[in-house]
DNA sequence: CGCGACCTGCAT
DNA sequence: ATGCAGGTCGCG
């Protein structure tokens, strides 16, 4: 479940668990995973604490005290979950133990999480973080004008602005009403500021609601999440238009073709 | 640019 | 059985 605030919720678990703390073992219990981080790699971690954990884009960021720098990536369906006693879920790829005896896992079903030590300036070809401040629509106007690409697609290119995946790209394009199909050089500056606020209020929404159901998988949980995700063929709840799903580089994307601009 | 690869589980 | 999935990389 990782977009950005997924991943905000998730690094902050790992920061209450982690930050402070002397990492007593590194345990990679899956073979694909282990070629992002080979055992001698994973053993070099024991000994080392844990300064901070950051947050860039989807990637989260244990930042060491030897400098060095333990990056994980949830990609499709990684999480992290603190195991309690016994044998750990199956789907548990990667275990880290602190010196207190609590534990870190990283549950991935699909095994496509990587975690692994990366040199410093990593991740140098990530856009500005989609909730950094300091990000304005005149940055974004820039870093789209020579791109004729579908906007919708331009927000999942991590180098343009970080954190936005595939279902809250159309979720912010639903909020601002815009079309995802339009070539993201031609939206005009007032339009993108539009975009970016709505990006945010996106975010920060989603955001609200992990907090509030944190834990949970209630149908309360689910209810009204999504505007137009995964939604085809049911009411816009703006406008009463049917939402559309369309292929764009591989994966859905879903609108309103009645109130998303022309 | 689009598309397969990386992995597994789930719905149809 | 098939196709799809909230991500990213590397190929043609």
């Amino acid at each position: 479940m990782p977009e950005l605030p997924e991943v905000e919720l998730a690094a902050a678990i790992a920061r209450r668990v982690a930050v402070g703390r002397t990492i007593t073992s590194v345990t990679v219990r899956h073979p694909a995973q282990r070629r992002a981080l080979p055992a001698r790699d994973a053993r070099s971690l024991r000994g080392e604490r844990v300064i901070a954990v950051e947050r860039r884009g989807k990637a989260q960021h244990f930042r060491l005290a030897s400098g060095r720098d333990l990056c994980v990536h949830f990609r499709m369906t990684g999480d992290w979950l603190l195991p309690g006693p016994g044998p750990l879920p199956p789907a548990v790829r990667v275990v880290i133990t602190l010196d207190d005896g609590a534990r870190l896992a990283l549950d991935d079903p699909r095994a496509l999480s990587v975690v692994s030590l990366c040199a410093p300036g990593t991740g140098a070809s990530l856009g500005p973080d989609a909730l950094d401040p300091a990000l304005t629509a005149g940055h974004l106007a820039q870093a789209l004008a020579s791109r004729r690409i579908p906007i919708k697609v331009a927000l999942l290119n991590q180098a343009v602005i970080a954190g936005i995946g595939n279902i809250y790209a159309s979720e912010a394009l639903w909020r601002a009403r815009i079309d995802p199909r339009i070539p993201a050089k031609r939206i005009p500056p007032a339009r993108l500021a539009d975009l970016l606020r709505a990006i945010r209020a996106t975010l920060n929404a989603a955001l609200r609601r992990q907090e509030r159901y944190f834990g949970q998988n209630s149908a309360a949980a689910d209810a009204g999440r999504f505007a137009v995700y995964d939604r085809e063929g049911e009411r816009c709840r703006r406008c009463g238009g049917r939402i559309k799903r369309i292929t764009q580089a591989a994966r859905s994307t879903y609108f309103c073709d009645k109130c998303q601009g022309r």
